[in-house]
Order: structure tokens, then C-alpha cells, then sequence
DNA sequence: GTTGTCTGTGCAATCGTTTGCAGATGCTCG
DNA sequence: CGAGCATCTGCAAACGATTGCACAGACAAC
């Protein structure tokens, strides 16, 4: 241990730390001079024993292959970073089993803090960390009741919709992702009543769901192009469920926009170049990883953080328009 | 404290044990009740100061938003948990900074290895945990004289190269990725020896360095294409750079296949359902990540650990070939 | 010269575990 | 019935840091 290497005895622990009140100057140049000759490194672990502070925040996500998710931890880990923090990431493949284990691994660490990448409709994680007293937000997906950082889904929705209805498509299918995920959910709601408003409601046979990856895209892309009278629209309320739909567009001789057009949502990287460029529906994925551990450090000093909602901007190419704007 | 409940001191420590010798059955079985319905959970961090280990394994990438790195750390994090062990990961950006910072921070948690993901020539951070004494594992990328799991990337280049001379390409470029990475390098080694030994040897400007992502692909894609006699087909060594390429083909009024051939690098899932499938080079990610866990338990036991090299396979796909096999 | 204030340092307890050692209890065997 | 042994449990010392408290010394004020 540094300490006893030449100088005093735990002095040195306060001439380490930020403040270093109460020791003199040269002291602490003296301890710091050593350390760095010694190489020493402060063991987090045994001063959280003491502090009762891991300084560590766990994050939960249904799977890092998603990019989307992928980007809001990346941004969560440099806003953490940035504070202070080291993040644990666990993947919960949206799977009771997995969250449990992975939730009680990281609660055996006595993590600070918990952001809420995987909530679904019915899921007990937040309520659990609500009685155990464990501050954590909710990012990308909402849950009734709890404080959470998303974009506006039911406008992003709404914004699909309206784009399409000006484009004249009257016939529009919906591949909805998965039935507990708020995501899914609010995007299909704000996408079906705008429609509805419109005067031309959407039939249930319209509305498939599905996973949230490639896979579940191409299956509910077959299903709805197998429809008596398929659509000529069909709004994916992801990127990479879209990326599916593609494959059964062409799967099914059809082309893209001529055929049937598309729109997608959160505008990932490679939506711009791919062959067809994918319309899509931008969401401000960063911000909300940020603006997610804002608010977590928030409610870690007890204070209280407010909802945010970023709002989306539909962003038009080749999927559904003839010549990009 | 949940030892203090009802019980005992801390027999429980042995009771709650996984071997759990030299207490009664009766003890045992008390104790784990309790422990249970107390909802007590033994503090990791507190256990690692008096063992020394801190059951935790850090991986280094350079970045998560690639599928393919995501993709692998999915496939340790499930190795690892297997083994009893947390995994922490930190995107290291390909930049010496970050990757300084973020292995400072492992390395003051007292880390038990490290699944290094991200090295580069040059780089120093296998040498110094080598210096330090902490096991370590190179995967994907390897570095001489420092043990790694990886593909074949020089067989996985030749396989490109046989398959495009085989459909009589002559003129062909190579995307070849980061200069300073053996993936890249390797891929593109293999691949102009392969043409070289059947005598078409590749001109140094049909060959162009890039990031690994979209961005760098459509950059470097949009160079070759604008050489005077631009290739009939593009080797990207990886798939997201193929994705940019096929942004700079379409950007080029060219058509995929027909006007220029295109074979990317990993397989990622969305290469099948692309509406023009890309050809790629298949490498086992998820097994890589996997052996890459078991050499790194071998190193943290001591014992000695040979190094892996997957054999790839190439998917032959629309954008090379017209009827898919 | 005594008292008081202030600054810088050291002491020791503490966080939650694990583990070598010793003590207690009960059993077997002679 | 006593010695010897096995089995179970408790004690206490670590692991590496933080921190309230007390103490030493310097200096000023009265």
C-alpha cells in the first residue's frame, strides 16, 4: 500500500482527496508525487465499503445488438463518465429470468443507481427498486407511474402517419414490435388515430406485431404482404424491423415505394445509405441516454426530476418519396 | 446485517457458502432460509477486498453501436456470467485516451482480467497488463507475441478474392479499414495475394483505408469510383463499410451487381434482408467471444492457454451473384 | 505566563466479508 | 468411566479505504 511507503499513515488518504482539506500544501504534494511514482491506484471497491457508494450505475437493456440501444448506452457511459460514474451494462433479452439474475447481480454490488432501458407493460424491475429505495429512471421505454426520459412516440407515430396520408396511401399496414413495449405501442396509437382522424381507420388485420429485430420484421413484412388486398404503406415501428419488411418486399417481387412504401423509426446510421434509403422517424437518441443520467444523479441527491419527452422529426427518402428533399 | 437477524455471527459466511463444509445441515438450511426471506444479499465488494478477487471481467471495444463488437460482448457477458463472473465494458473509440481512462477505471475496481477487443498496432495496453500481471485475452483483433482468439482473417480475405475471380472480376478495389487493425489488415493481405498469385495484382490506389462504420465505407467507396477506370467490384472488410459502399453505388447511379460487385466481411444478420443481399464473409462472433472467456478463466487460473483462429465461410448473396444458391 | 484559537497530523473505529484457529460439545472406543 | 476424536460454532484478524475525534505545536491576545 502507498500509504506506507515512505510518509504518514492515512493522512494520505485525505491528501488524495478532491477537497485535501485540512492538510498542509506540501504534504500533499508529497503524498501525490508518490503515488504516481508508486503507481498506486485507489481501490474503489474498499472505499465504497467505507462510503457506502459504489459509484457505479447499472443499466438495463433488452439487447446491445440493437443499435438503437447500443447508442443510448454509449451516451449513457461518457454522461457517467463524465460525473464520475463507471456503468455496468446487462443485456435482459426482454426475458423475466435474465433481468432478475442480472438486476441481482448488480444490486449485490451495491450499484448507486439503475436506468430502465427494457421496461414492458406488467414488469416488475421499477416497483422493485422503488421499495428497495434504489434511484433509477426510465430511458426509451415508459411505465405508468414512474419518472422516465423518451421521445414522443404517439407524435412520432402521428408524424409516420401524416406523411404517408399526404402521399395519398389509404391502404397502410402497421408492424407494431412488441405488445408490452411502450415504444410499440404509442407509436402504433399515434400512427392509428391519425389515420383514424383522417377518416380511414385501420383494420386489426393491419396491425401486426412483432420482435423488435430483422427477423420479426420479415415475418410480419410476409404477413401483411400475404393480406387479400395488401397494403400499399407499411409503417415499422423500428429501423431494423423495417430493414425486415424489406426482405419481404422483395421476397414478394414487389418494389420499394413504387409497390409499397416505408417508413421506419429512430433513423439509425445506416437507414441514409442503404440501396433504397429508408424513410424514418428521427428520434434524438443520445440526448436521451444524457438527459436520462441527469436525471437519475438527480433523484441520487434526492431531489426531485422531471418526465422528459424529446419530439421526433420525420425524416423523408427514397422508401416513400420519389426525389429526396 | 442479515447475520445478526436471529443466528449466529458469522457461521453464516460458511453456511451461505457454496461448499459449505464443516457446518450441520440443520445450520445450513436455517441460515439460507433466513438469508432468503430477509431478501440479504451478500456484498460482492466487501467479499473481493478480503478474497482479492473481484468476480468482475472488463472487456475493451472499441465501440458497442458496431453490431459486430456488440455481438461478441453479448456472447462473453453469457460465458462469463456462466463462470460466476460480471462483465464491465468500456468503448474505447480506437482512441488512446479513452482507452487509457477506461482501463485506469477497471483497473482501480480491481478487475480479474481483461477481454481486449479493440488493439491496434502500436498499441500498449496488452504489454501493461502484462506488466501488472493481470490476465488478459486479445478477441477479433490480434497483436503479436499476446494470445487471441479470432477468425482466420487472411483465409476470409482469400475466400472474397477466389470468389469474385471465379465470376471473372479483374479489376477489383478493397476497402481495407483501419490501417492499425489486424482484422483489416489481414482481410486485405489474404485477398491481394489471392489475385496477385492468379496474376492480377491489385494497384495500391484501388486499395483505400477507412473507419469501420457506414460514414467510412461511403467515403472511401465514392474514391474508388471515381478513379478512371473504376472497379467491377468492392471488397469491403467489413459489413457496415459495405453498407456505405452500396450508399456510394447507388450515389454513383450504378447499379449493385451488374455495374459493381460487392462482398463485405462478418455476416451481420441484416446482410440477408437487404433489398439487394450482400455477400459476406461469415465469422462465428458469438463462438469467439465464448473461447475468448474460457482462455481468459485458463490465464486467471495460471494455466497456459493456446491461441484460436476460426475458419469463415462465405455467403454468396445478391450482390455478387445473380441467383442466390 | 496563562488561555485561546488555529493548523496539521495521527489514532482508531468502521464498512461487510472470509478464514485460520481455538473452544465446546457430543460421540466412540477401550 | 475417562481419553481421544470428530464435528460444529465462535473469535478475531485481516482486506483498503474514510472520517470523527483528539492531540501536538505554533502563535496571538490578554
Amino acid at each position: 500500500m502507498a500509504r506506507h511507503a515512505q510518509v504518514h499513515v492515512s493522512t494520505a488518504s485525505r491528501a488524495l482527496s478532491d477537497d485535501a482539506a485540512g492538510v498542509s500544501t506540501e504534504t500533499v504534494q508529497r503524498v501525490r508525487e508518490l503515488a504516481a511514482m508508486l503507481g498506486y491506484r485507489r481501490d474503489v471497491g474498499a472505499a465504497g465499503l467505507r462510503t457506502g457508494s459504489s459509484r457505479l450505475i447499472g443499466v438495463l437493456v433488452p439487447r446491445l445488438t440493437d443499435i438503437v440501444l447500443a447508442t443510448i448506452y454509449e451516451s449513457i457511459d461518457v454522461a457517467a463518465g463524465a460525473a464520475g460514474y463507471s456503468t455496468v451494462v446487462a443485456n435482459t433479452l426482454d426475458d423475466t429470468d435474465h433481468r432478475r439474475s442480472h438486476l441481482d447481480a448488480m444490486l449485490s454490488r451495491r450499484i448507486d443507481g439503475v436506468i430502465i432501458g427494457d421496461s414492458r407493460i406488467g414488469d416488475t424491475a421499477a416497483y422493485e427498486l422503488q421499495k428497495l429505495g434504489v434511484p433509477y429512471v426510465l430511458v426509451m421505454r415508459k411505465l405508468e407511474g414512474h419518472l422516465s426520459v423518451t421521445t414522443d412516440d404517439f407524435l412520432g407515430g402521428r408524424l409516420a402517419a401524416e406523411h404517408l396520408l399526404g402521399l395519398g396511401h389509404r391502404r397502410v399496414g402497421v408492424i407494431a414490435g412488441d405488445v408490452l413495449a411502450s415504444t410499440g405501442i404509442e407509436r402504433t396509437q399515434g400512427f392509428r388515430q391519425a389515420y383514424e382522424a383522417a377518416g380511414y381507420p385501420i383494420d386489426d388485420r393491419y396491425v401486426v406485431s412483432s420482435g423488435f429485430d430483422t427477423r420479426g420484421g420479415l415475418a410480419a413484412g410476409v404477413q401483411l404482404l400475404n393480406l387479400a388486398e395488401p397494403p400499399t404503406a407499411i409503417f415499422a415501428v423500428n429501423d431494423f424491423i423495417a430493414l425486415g419488411a424489406m426482405g419481404a418486399v422483395r421476397d414478394a417481387g414487389k418494389r420499394l415505394r413504387e409497390d409499397v412504401a416505408l417508413v421506419g423509426y429512430n433513423d439509425i446510421d445506416i437507414a441514409a445509405t442503404l440501396p433504397v434509403p429508408l424513410t424514418s422517424v428521427r428520434s434524438a437518441l443520445g440526448d436521451m441516454g444524457r438527459l436520462s443520467v441527469e436525471a437519475l444523479l438527480l433523484r441520487m441527491k434526492g431531489e426531485a426530476a422531471d418526465p422528459v419527452l424529446l419530439p421526433p422529426v420525420l425524416v423523408p427518402r427514397a422508401t416513400t418519396v420519389g426525389v429526396v428533399g
